[in-house]
DNA sequence: CGTATTTGACCCGCGC
DNA sequence: GCGCGGGTCAAATACG
């Protein structure tokens, strides 16, 4: 498939990706672009999305070999026999290098390695006569040079006008998924407020769905909150976290939705708490800049039952085992060269371990966008295929996300609130997989990710090595496969690098147009403070469930535009998704590059 | 010199 | 109780 040339919308703020078998460009071209945001760019604020992905191209020029300037803007078309596309970017700049290749079938197979939006931006037939040196060394003839400068020229033109035009289509997305944002951001705030005036309204909705629970159990349920806010920092948002987990302990109706406004700037922001509290291994501590009121509130599992001192023994001994099975993992398993897949979050590494049946060491990292931050993941190489990178997630950011590392961080999200809603609590929810995969696809018959059985800790795996089908993942023998009934946003899929964010831009429009949002109800009755996905929508909060997930795959499957971008996105996909599309380069966004293969212990 | 990574030691849960 | 394996800590080391 050929998309040609895209741009990725939530990911690094500059990305390109390039199908190097472009019917535009059957040589090949050379696009290097720069940008630097080092004076006011802003990771957390979404505006500065349009800042760093639509203002090129801003300056061309031929002949160039390399381009070092952090605040430069260039665009070669000449260099010669380069196949690769290059994105990288660390926090003051960002520099994109998609190289030509005078092959199309040497180009081929190290083609794309970002997801683009659903937009191609189709970069130009690059110059026939490549193959020879444009720069003007002032020996040769006048004449021909000029004229062929001249050529090179009004082609660099018709190229800039057309990024330009595909800049402005860009522009235009994203103001209309910042005006989406908007007005969802509005009625929620309405209906806040709505209900605030009538706590009782929400409660009678409630009191229908869980009727089945005791009241003891309502006391656990977990506040859903999710983050929807890029602005907030990250104390405030501790700050947030953490108060409302006190208030979550003793959830009454009026704060099953907890909204951080009044810390916030009255922006949205929802959490699953259970996720933001896990952690991979509940025992010790790490660092000694966590309060002992935070620790005590779920990094270990155990302490929960602590703060329920009323709790029955046998209670706490089933929440205990409730707060195991909370620890929600969600494994990404995508083909890279690279030690570790760019996801828009910087970790740092704290361990490494042979893991028994793998001769790959694991690496463990820790999120160290924000102080305290829980999240966690593991990067280890398949044992059967190292080819393939296996990235496992856990827990919730408790901080803003910089765009880039919104797909992965929801996706994670909504896959974890998934999996602890539909497979603890929901039968339908595992009875019924690929319900959304097939309502996105209909032929295609596997689902978009698998669940397992097995593990010590339920795992949605994102499997993304699939190349013959995009959405064809494996499917082990223990495993169950599930649709992602998720959060707006939550419905990304990341690989790597970045190579399927359309598909999770896309999804996350339709579910706004949809309504689709979490529910808090579903499996509370089993999941005690799990977070839960619902469906949010003109103030009705109903269970997520079969009715929930035929809702979302009706009005999923109800917009037509939805279903072109998700063409355009599986389109891009498939072309991209045939290379090991990690090359990058100035990738320090991740700082842990060397991550892998050192000696190892135990 | 500050920060990130490495790596041996330790903790914890689990099975026997 | 013991061993094993997974996960984490933290001092040592590397690096820019």
């Amino acid at each position: 498939m050929d998309k040609g040339w895209g741009l990725t919308l939530a990911s690094d703020p500059v990305s390109v990706f390039s199908s190097n078998n472009s019917n535009n460009s059957p040589v090949g071209s050379f696009l290097k672009v720069k940008r630097d945001f080092s004076s006011d760019h802003n990771m957390a604020d979404s505006r500065n999305i349009n800042n760093g992905m639509f203002q090129f191209p801003v300056s061309l020029s031929a002949g160039k070999e390399e381009v070092s300037s952090a605040a430069a803007h260039e665009v070669d078309f000449f260099k010669e026999k380069i196949n690769r596309v290059d994105i990288g970017h660390d926090s003051k700049s960002t520099s994109v290098t998609v190289k030509k290749e005078n092959s199309l079938a040497e180009a081929a197979p190290r083609s794309s390695a970002a997801l683009d939006v659903n937009t191609g931006l189709h970069l130009p037939t690059a110059n026939a006569r490549s193959d020879q040196s444009t720069v003007d060394d002032g020996v040769s003839s006048d004449g021909d040079d000029r004229r062929s400068k001249n050529v090179e020229l009004a082609q660099l033109q018709v190229e800039l006008q057309k990024m330009n035009a595909e800049n402005q289509r860009l522009k235009d997305m994203l103001s209309q998924v910042t005006n989406n944002y908007s007005a969802l951001q509005m009625h929620f705030v309405a209906l806040i407020q709505q209900q605030q005036r009538n706590p009782g309204v929400e409660s009678d909705k409630k009191q229908e769905t869980v009727d089945a629970k005791s009241s003891e159990e309502k006391k656990h349920e977990m506040v859903p909150r999710q983050f929807m806010d890029l602005g907030p920092s990250a104390e405030t948002d501790e700050i947030s976290n953490s108060s409302s987990e006190e208030r979550t302990r003793s959830v009454t109706p009026q704060n099953h939705f907890e909204v951080a406004s009044t810390k916030n700037n009255g922006k949205l922001e929802m959490v699953p708490h259970d996720q933001e509290n896990s952690s991979f291994r509940g025992g010790k501590r790490f660092g000694g800049d966590e309060s002992p009121e935070s620790e005590s509130q779920g990094w270990n599992p155990n302490k929960v039952q602590k703060l329920n001192p009323a709790t029955p023994a046998n209670k706490a001994i089933e929440q205990s085992a409730e707060a195991t099975m909370r620890k929600a993992r969600v494994s990404v398993r995508a083909r890279s060269e690279a030690p570790m897949i760019s996801d828009g979050c910087q970790w740092r590494k704290y361990g490494q371990k042979m893991a028994k049946g793998n001769p790959c060491p694991r690496a463990y990292y820790r999120c160290t966008m924000a102080v305290g931050c829980p999240v966690r993941k593991q990067v280890q190489r398949c044992a059967e295929d190292k080819t393939i990178l296996i990235t496992t997630y856990e827990g919730n950011h408790n901080h803003p996300l910089p765009p880039a590392a919104m797909t992965m961080a929801s996706t994670t999200t909504a896959a974890a609130t998934m999996l602890l809603s539909g497979s603890m609590s929901s039968a339908d929810g595992m009875m019924n997989p690929n319900l959304l995969a097939r309502a996105i696809l209909p032929g295609c018959s596997s689902s978009m990710a698998t669940i397992s059985a097995s593990a010590p800790f339920p795992t949605v795996t994102l499997d993304l090595t699939q190349n013959t089908n995009p959405l064809q993942f494996q499917k082990p023998p223990t495993q169950f496969q599930v649709p992602f009934p998720g959060q707006p946003q939550n419905f990304a899929l990341v690989t790597a690098p970045q190579l399927p964010q359309v598909f999770g831009q896309a999804l996350y429009n339709q579910s706004e147009f949809s309504g689709l949002q979490l529910s808090q109800d579903i499996g509370s009755s089993q999941l005690g403070h799990q977070a839960q996905p619902q469906i949010f929508h003109s103030g009705q909060q109903p269970s997520l469930s079969h009715d929930t997930l035929s809702a979302a795959t009706a009005a999923i499957t109800a917009d037509p535009n939805f279903t072109a971008a998700l063409a355009a996105a599986i389109s891009s996909i498939i072309g991209g998704a045939n290379s090991n599309s990690t090359t990058t380069t100035n990738n320090n966004n991740n700082s842990n590059s060397n991550a892998t293969n050192t000696s190892n212990r135990n």
